[in-house]
DNA sequence: TATTGTTATACTCTATAACTATA
DNA sequence: TATAGTTATAGAGTATAACAATA
């Protein structure tokens, strides 16, 4: 059971977690990576070839926002795209050399300013937020 | 100064913010209230009216993204605006009883979710969250 | 018939550039 | 001239509905 005085914390966590999310956006880089590319970048990256249908659920996306995103990386050369073997109504979709460096240089630059407020802030400040990663991730995963 | 290690904390932090903040919003209720109208609310619900600029500062937008989203709450008839009487060219926006409604009904809402997942986790975990919690708020208002 | 994905279409949000009104 | 805000226009991202291909 939750303490009485939860509820409020849960909106101002939500208003918090909300906000931080949006300074992070606004304040990225000047590239020209969208959020969903570098999503669908990310996961290949880290887990291999994945289905159309994958992605899509992954990212809590549509199937037709993800096939919209599949043929924009496929036309920037970042991903391939090729029928399964085994069902051909499935579509797997690889990440490229170009895709790994890519993502790996948008990573660096959109941590920048992100990595700069963590510089601010005290050895406490810094403690309380990387114990609070786990349990973040926790949320987001579930 | 950080540690070595901080540099992959930063990341792991910003994409965990990141999905948690999309899963939030993927998860909201069937209302019809966008991120930027609640916002905007939330402001004149906190701290009384505000110029057009004032709240386009607060949001981190353009002026003419905030000008559109005034003109849709004061239709939707959730705002009221009036010049302001010091300097003409100054827009005032004030809050209806209406938009405190709708605002306290949204809020609701779009909280149940992540109450939620709060009630999921062990005393630790919410502990560690409620240790972050004014982290993040300087992190988001900085 | 059910499933996987695509195409067609429209809506929301945001931005830059050009403009109006006021100071 | 400078500032506050609006209008015009365009682009990115996403959604629902209808469709095609495969199982």
């Amino acid at each position: 059971m939750m303490a009485p005085t939860d509820d409020e914390t849960a909106l101002e966590l939500r208003l918090a977690i909300q906000k931080t999310a949006r300074r992070i956006r606004n304040e990225r880089g000047g590239d020209h990576v969208s959020d969903g590319w570098l999503s669908v970048l990310g996961q290949l990256d880290r887990g291999g070839p994945a289905t159309a249908g994958q992605l899509a659920e992954y990212d809590h996306v549509t199937p037709p926002s993800m096939t919209r995103t599949i043929t924009a990386l496929r036309e920037a050369g970042y991903v391939t795209t090729a029928p399964s073997e085994d069902d051909g109504r499935r579509v797997i979709v690889s990440i490229t050399d170009a895709g790994h460096a890519l993502m790996d240089e948008t990573r660096r630059l959109r941590t920048v300013w992100f990595r700069e407020q963590l510089a601010d802030l005290s050895g406490d400040e810094r403690a309380a937020l990387q114990a609070a990663l786990p349990v973040l991730r926790k949320m987001a995963d579930s």
